[in-house]
DNA sequence: CGCATTGAGTTGCATGTACAACTTATGCCC
DNA sequence: GGGCATAAGTTGTACATGCAACTCAATGCG
């Protein structure tokens, strides 16, 4: 049982590639789950975080507080939206050059990563993902 | 960058993938996490939780927590060890009941997932976390 | 023998994550 | 208009996780 679970080995990989890229980004102060928020958030324009939640299939609640810390630290804003308690997420300054400055550091760690997964492993995660990503907007 | 980023995608993976599990289980106030512990525990008899850390690539600190919450609803019992502050873990009757209990839930997540990843993409998980288990183990 | 090193666990602190319950604002239906 | 349902965020609580620093025991070395 234990050698077949699914669950076992996702969370196995999560330990171990997500270390290599929160070790690359720690002389910035940065984590890859924020590194990836600035990201979306830069790209995206002005977006609610309801929808970048959606997106990453990550809960409102997680969602909040990770938006939270990054304000804090002046990287994005959170402004109010249209109606109701809708918000949207801007990048700062702060933010846009942090992405600059965290490019390489991700490069050096992409390249570790595709390393320990292989070539084939590293593009089987992206289709993966990919399926796992489509099936999760279509509900 | 965001796009290709093996870690954004590892992340979605788990928080997809662990859920699934999670959700089965919750009836029995058991997460996937700590199943797969119990149940290397189960098969791998009496264990340090070093050794089950090292082949979980993960931290000490954390497995000595996790320990601790399992220890403190019997499902499983640590006794000191031959030497120094080495320790011993043990699976409890009350912990192989749980198992017992677990396999059936566990079953039908493994399914849904299963169906979330596709065939092809289950089998590569299986092959990816072999290789990158294995490379661990050569440290 | 005495001290430095190493190994195994633990603890302080911080982030990432989820669920449940709550707060507010909107919109709808009668 | 008055409730009722819905949508978007927030907060309480708890687990999973990692790093740094610490405790203690064993070991080795001069």
């Amino acid at each position: 049982m234990v050698d077949e679970c699914l669950a076992r080995r996702v969370l196995l990989l999560t330990r171990t590639i997500s270390g290599v890229y929160n070790e690359a980004l720690r002389p910035l102060g940065l984590t890859v789950a924020q590194l990836n928020l600035l990201v979306i958030v830069a790209k995206r324009g002005p977006v609610s975080p309801g929808e970048v939640a959606k997106r990453l299939n990550m809960e409102k609640s997680t969602m909040s507080r990770n938006v939270r810390l990054m304000e804090d630290h002046g990287w994005l804003s959170v402004s109010p939206g249209q109606s109701g308690r809708a918000q949207v997420l801007t990048i700062e300054s702060k933010g846009r050059k942090l992405i600059e400055k965290a490019l390489p550091l991700w490069q050096g760690a992409q390249e570790r990563a595709k390393a320990l997964l292989g070539e084939r492993g590293a593009r089987s995660i992206h289709t993966i993902a990919d399926t796992v990503g489509k099936q999760l907007q279509h509900e």
